[in-house]
DNA sequence: TCTGGGGTCCTAGGACCC
DNA sequence: TCTGGGGTCCTAGGACCC
């Protein structure tokens, strides 16, 4: 199995070098929504150097000298763009899965050359639509990831990982671990103490090490560092569980008139979106916080909440209930920095289904329990906890039966579903 | 002075039921 | 001194990603 990761070069820069030519070969960077930072930054603005996240007033000075461009999103181009490429790349794999704005996974086992393949799908989308791209080749997602990292380097901007082996060591050995895919600051910590420092490391760690520390996240990460597949490219990926609307405040926030404001317009964007993806949300939760870089600021961040009667994605009654949460969650001296609301238990608007209809089937999860009980003592393999093996977390239970090296091959394990 | 927004998955623990 | 066990449902919180 190949499996291609393809990313999408500083993609916010690279949309609008696409429709400013003028903006190429210049340090530039886009700002996240209300200019607070930095999101997207130009091979020059990295080397300048301009770190990824920082606030736009610590590059004031180079902002005003003109040494680097700063820019305000767009995100509706961003999107459009990203649709484009998504389609033509899809061509290229005999699966794909869009895993961002910016970047997809392509299964590309059918092809006889993947690394010619991935060249040929660069070269296609830097010609049709201007956006350049970079492509890694792994037997595991994770692999793939951080064949891209490698990939960056090459003349041809491909990397294909070697088979398992002592070449595959040879490369991990030169990666740092905080390079791969799913080891944040948590995990760097405490491989600091284990004397972990490059991906070889981590992939020779004990699993068992892995698992009780990290539990079966950790597990899998390491298995398909190895090469072991663990992650299943996500075909069908299931409709949108929750839906956020939320901004940080321009100014701090303290009358409960401009809080109510605030909120009812990120309430009506919610109901706006709800209605764009044509589902329903059964609750909301309304919740704001005081400023996180003041240590000064008032006790008074806070969540709420309310269920609707009826699932819904009408404007009046999703502003309804966000009124009434505001006026629980405001209280007199409080100094509010961002709020947001979060439309839950999301719906298909049609049929009133929740996303997941399975209902409970006693009898067919006794077999499942046995099924899965059967197939572990068959492979020698002890239980331990998974809660993502295909299925909602509603099976958990379940779930937490199937060892994680078969979290992905449920039905070949079971040979049911 | 100024510090993003939108997601997912996993774990732990309590209430409740049989 | 003893005081079930397994399962569902829900919430809160922590970790990660781009």
């Amino acid at each position: 199995v190949d499996i291609a990761l393809i990313d999408c070069t500083s993609f916010y820069v690279s949309c609008e070098r696409v429709f400013d030519p003028s903006l190429r070969g210049k340090a530039v960077v886009v700002l996240s929504s209300n200019d607070g930072c930095v999101v997207a930054r130009s091979a020059e603005a990295k080397a300048v150097p301009v770190a990824m996240g920082v606030p736009l007033f610590e590059i004031r000075d180079l902002v005003d000298s003109g040494r680097v461009l700063a820019l305000s999103s767009n995100y509706t181009l961003y999107g459009d763009l990203s649709a484009r490429v998504m389609t033509l790349l899809a061509g290229y794999g005999s699966a794909q899965e869009i895993y961002s704005i910016d970047e997809c996974f392509l299964n590309v086992s059918d092809s006889s050359d993947p690394v010619a393949t991935m060249a040929e799908a660069r070269a296609r989308v830097l010609h049709d639509l201007g956006i350049p791209t970079k492509a890694g080749i792994g037997p595991t997602k994770t692999l793939a990831k951080l064949a891209s990292e490698i990939a960056k380097d090459q003349a041809n901007g491909v990397f294909k990982m070697p088979p398992p082996g002592p070449a595959l060591a040879e490369v991990l050995a030169r990666l740092p671990v905080a390079e791969v895919w799913g080891f944040g600051p948590a995990y760097q910590t405490v491989f600091a103490g284990w004397g972990v420092a490059t991906a070889l490391d981590a992939a020779r760690l004990p699993l068992s090490q892995m698992r009780q520390r990290f539990g079966v996240v950790g597990e899998r990460i390491v298995r398909e560092l190895r090469g072991e597949r663990c992650l299943a490219l996500d075909l069908h990926p299931a409709p949108k569980q929750t839906l956020t609307v939320s901004r940080s405040f321009g100014e701090q926030v303290e009358t409960l008139a401009d809080l109510r404001a605030a909120v009812a317009v990120f309430a009506e964007r919610a109901a706006m979106k709800l209605r764009r993806i044509r589902r329903t949300a059964s609750a909301m939760t309304v919740w704001v916080s005081a400023n996180r870089f003041d240590p000064s600021a008032p006790d008074c961040s806070g969540s709420v909440t309310r269920a609707f009667p009826v699932p819904t994605a009408l404007t009046p009654e999703i502003l309804h209930q966000a009124d009434a949460a505001v006026r629980q969650l405001w209280r007199p001296g409080g100094r509010w920095k961002k709020a947001g609301v979060l439309m839950l238990g999301l719906t298909d608007a049609a049929t009133q289904q929740t996303t997941f209809p399975d209902p409970i089937d006693r009898p067919r999860t006794a077999r499942l329990m046995a099924a899965i009980d059967a197939a572990n003592e068959r492979h020698g393999r002890t239980m331990i906890r998974s809660a993502a093996a295909g299925l909602s977390s509603r099976w958990k239970p379940l779930a937490n039966r199937c060892s994680a090296r078969f979290t992905t091959q449920w039905d070949e394990v079971l040979g049911v579903r």
